[in-house]
DNA sequence: TTAATCACG
DNA sequence: ACGTACGTGATTAAC
């Protein structure tokens, strides 16, 4: 029995296009072309030749005029243009159809649905054969019969159907599709049918009458307004029954022979997967990769090393954490050579008088002291949107073989060494035009000056580590969980059933259902139970103040004790890692611990400073005060906001008694939280109703304030207009430091995603300033520090706030030295204000 | 793997 | 009519 799977192209097409296009973000590659269709397209085609297994199949597309258009010129009238990027998809997915050896049909003026109807009625008429069809679309179901089945696709699964299946489904046979279009109509292609009559009435008389013309043949029989319309419109009856009958005998003078899958040819294949960089198809195929001349050497001995003046360093881990993984060995690259070291004869090798390039300079000298020349991973960071830690996303973009790292765990030793390697050739290749890049940019200073020497800071606080006192964790652990459990009980006596109160699945049916709370809005998976929410029921039951305090301490326990604990090493210090080339605005984050967010809001989070001790005498916290309003009054150039912070008012004060028309001593406490919020608001880009929400008030109220604001301080509303207009003009937003953020979202066709890019585009200046400022502070005073021979370290980092482990005899010069080189880092129209703490840990540095 | 929640600036 | 403040990371439950 021969088995025919006839594929519905356009059909998959559409769906995968619109599957993600709604957002209107549209995958692309490198080069721009559009792929998300193809995708889909891919994966889809590859489904049904694994679950069918088929040894003839076809899909059939739409091409040109088609015949019912050119008689009926209403027929898919009204449908929306098809967008010009699923079009340009269309001829790839015939090429990748020609590659992957599929046979494909298109032919004018018939549609795909003539196409297969012509296709499965050959199979009908040879008793040997049967077809299988495979779209969402139902009209095709008209063709289901003994001989033919269909896969209908549903969002995410499908139903196939039989001659039988759908019987019992419908009532009717298959082929009365079409008398149910014919009577019903079809929107999405402007058919009319009879109007007022839908599918539930039309299959009601489909299944008395049998067909349009058994209807009308007994119109006599139907009552009322019914009869009434099926008369009124009986020719559109016939004549969208017409449109909606397939037609059956395309000319396409085929034979099974052209229909045989073969399978792939995988060199034609590889190369446009390549094109489109479907690296996880290329992946999928399971090809031998392409054999090309890279040789390295494993070196045995360092003498057999020779170096050119310019010198790639690659460092290869086992696992991403440098402080807890074994290193495997480097890559090193020069001239035409390529060699792998292994990590004990690295230090024999003589790097001096060479230029070396490394990627992620911070890794390597985690394990290596080492001067480096450039870091390939900080000017791909600066220059390329699509920047990703790991070095071989960059080199797949430059469509080089090579595997990423999450790939290379369960590889033989020779084909990780050989991986390595290539990454060491991959920096050598390509430094010289990614540094020229990185000029072309305008980014050569902020290179050089700011995140290249930034690296030795961040890597001296890393491996300095900080010191965090298991004592200290382990007593609070104990009364924590004194307090759970006894919360707990108290939980499950007022819930009347014991529950997991961690999960907001389960809360939420408990406060909602099982006690009848008020609910609050529903998110996608059921009630929201967050803190917000559970606030404004505190006063209904006394098991929300419970569910609030346990929450509070389980955060406590499982993330900052148990959490924290678990990343102490061998020598009692948290050695976090400093992410340099990570967030869009140019922050650092922290991981491993994150030591970014450790409480402080809240008093019994911020006990769990009280764990964190200087190695040495005592904790030294300086912080810069409001530093992103300061640069949002310079870079608005706002005289009234340079004016407060020059005169070093209170700017929440000040604003509160403006916005309010009173003088500031007579400004309330929630006077000044009011400003604040709004003040905070314009550096996040605001809305009436985001405020609203934060201050519980009404979004109208809320707005007053904000037009108050800008009304009052003009400048910043100049600058905000003026840098949302610079934004879409050139698709990217600058700090002062020319550090470059490109902002696709502004592009998107959905108006919530730009106004998203909207927000980042007034974001991003004011953070991502302040971030420069701060690291090009770091690096001062790290070089103050050293030439002043201090044995005091910097040990964090918390975005405006720098913690140090002090020596109690340098105290005083240290406090003086780093708040001089804080203040003084770079002169813009409001002073830099910065404020020191001390403590013996970071409780009461503070 | 993703969503919800909550910690920080 | 819609959906709603910027930037992060870790833990837990549930798929």
């Amino acid at each position: 029995m021969k088995k025919i799977v006839l594929v519905d192209g356009n059909n998959l097409l559409f769906r995968s296009y619109f599957a993600t296009a709604y957002t209107g973000n549209v995958m692309k590659n490198s080069k721009g072309f559009p792929t998300n269709a193809l995708y889909g397209f891919i994966n889809m085609i590859n489904k049904i030749v694994e679950e069918e297994n088929p040894e003839y199949m076809a899909v059939a597309f739409d091409i040109g005029k088609n015949f019912r258009k050119a008689k009926y010129d209403f027929y898919k009238e009204g449908r929306n243009k098809t967008p010009q990027d699923l079009i340009d998809q269309m001829p790839v997915a015939r090429d990748i159809l020609k590659a992957m050896g599929i046979k494909y049909f298109e032919l004018e003026p018939y549609e795909a649905d003539d196409i297969i109807g012509t296709i499965s009625k050959m199979t009908e008429e040879d008793p040997d054969a049967y077809t299988l069809i495979v779209s969402s679309d139902k009209d095709l179901l008209q063709l289901v019969s003994d001989e033919t089945e269909m896969k209908l696709l549903k969002q995410k699964d499908y139903i196939r159907y039989n001659r039988e299946s759908f019987k019992k489904d419908y009532g009717v046979e298959p082929i009365r599709i079409i008398d149910l279009k014919g009577l019903s109509g079809d929107p999405s292609d402007n058919i009319p049918g009879v109007q007022g009559v839908g599918d539930k009435t039309a299959l009601k008389l489909l299944q008395d009458y049998e067909s349009v013309e058994g209807i009308y043949e007994h119109i006599d029989e139907i009552k009322g307004k019914l009869q009434e319309k099926l008369i009124a419109d009986k020719d559109n009856a016939f004549m969208s029954k017409e449109i909606a009958t397939i037609y059956r005998e395309v000319p396409l003078n085929t034979n099974y022979e052209e229909m045989k899958y073969n399978g792939a040819n995988i060199s034609e294949l590889e190369k446009i997967y390549t094109d489109l960089e479907f690296y996880s198809f290329l992946k999928k195929m399971d090809v031998k990769p392409k054999e090309d001349d890279f040789k390295y050497t494993v070196i045995e001995n360092t003498d057999d090393i020779v170096l050119d003046d310019e010198v790639a360093i690659y460092a290869g881990y086992e696992t991403e954490n440098y402080y807890t993984s074994k290193v495997i060995g480097y890559g090193i690259s020069s001239g035409d050579k390529n060699y792998f070291v292994k990590e004990d004869l690295i230090k024999n090798i003589d790097f001096k008088g060479r230029k070396i390039y490394t990627y992620d300079y911070k890794k390597l000298l985690s394990n290596l002291d080492i001067d480096v020349d450039g870091d390939l991973m900080l000017i791909d960071y600066l220059v390329n949107p699509m920047h990703k830690e790991d070095l071989g996303y960059l080199i797949q973009s430059n469509n080089e073989k090579i595997l990423l790292l999450n790939e290379l765990k369960k590889q033989e030793e020779n084909v990780i060494y050989e991986n390595i390697v290539r990454k060491s050739r991959f920096i050598l290749n390509n430094y010289k035009s990614m540094y020229q890049k990185l000029i072309d940019e305008g980014m050569e200073d902020l290179y050089k000056n700011i995140e290249f020497p930034l690296v030795r800071v961040l890597s001296d606080m890393e491996k300095t580590g900080v010191y965090v006192d298991t004592k200290v964790i382990d007593d609070m652990k104990e009364d924590i969980e004194e307090r759970l459990s006894l919360i707990t009980k108290k939980i499950y006596e007022l819930a009347g059933k014991e529950f997991n109160i961690n999960s907001p699945k389960q809360l939420g049916d408990v406060l909602f259902v099982d006690l009848n709370l008020p609910a609050p809005k529903s998110n996608k998976t059921g009630f929201k139970t967050d803190v917000k929410v559970l606030q404004r029921l505190v006063d209904y039951h006394p098991i929300i103040k419970n569910i609030l305090d346990y929450r509070n301490l389980a955060k406590i326990e499982s993330t900052y004790l148990d959490g924290l604990k678990d990343y102490i090493r061998e020598d009692g210090l948290i050695h976090t890692i400093y992410k340099q080339t990570l967030t869009r605005t140019g922050r650092l984050s922290s991981v491993e611990p994150n030591l970014q967010n450790i409480p402080v809001r809240n008093e019994e989070g911020r006990k769990v400073r009280k764990a964190f001790i200087p190695q040495h005498d005592m904790f030294l916290s300086i912080d810069y005060s409001q530093i992103e309003l300061r640069i949002l009054a310079h870079l608005s150039g706002d005289e009234e906001l340079i004016k407060a912070f020059n005169n070093d008012q209170d700017i929440h004060t000040k604003v509160a008694a403006d916005i309010f028309d009173i003088s500031e001593d007579q400004v309330t406490k929630n006077q000044r939280r009011t400003a604040k919020a709004v003040i905070f608001g314009i550096v996040y880009g605001i809305s009436g109703y985001g405020l609203g929400e934060n201050l519980e008030l009404k979004p109208s109220e809320a707005k007053k304030y904000i037009d108050k604001y800008l009304s009052l301080y003009p400048k910043v509303d100049e600058y905000m207009k003026h840098n949302i207009k610079y934004a879409y003009e050139n698709g990217y937003v600058k700090t002062m430091f020319n550090r470059k953020r490109v902002i696709d979202e502004l592009t998107n066709s959905n108006y919530m995603i730009r106004q998203s890019g909207e927000r980042m585009a007034l974001n991003t200046p004011i953070q991502g300033t302040a971030s420069d400022i701060m690291k090009m502070a770091m690096i001062k005073v790290y070089e103050e520090m050293n030439k002043h021979n201090f044995k005091s370290k910097i040990v964090m980092q918390v975005h405006d706030e720098l913690i140090f482990d002090c020596y109690s005899d340098e105290l005083d010069e240290v406090i003086k030295v780093a708040k001089e080189a804080m203040e003084n880092i770079y002169k813009i129209s409001v002073p830099l204000k910065v404020s020191a703490d001390t403590g013996k840990n970071w409780y009461d540095a503070k």
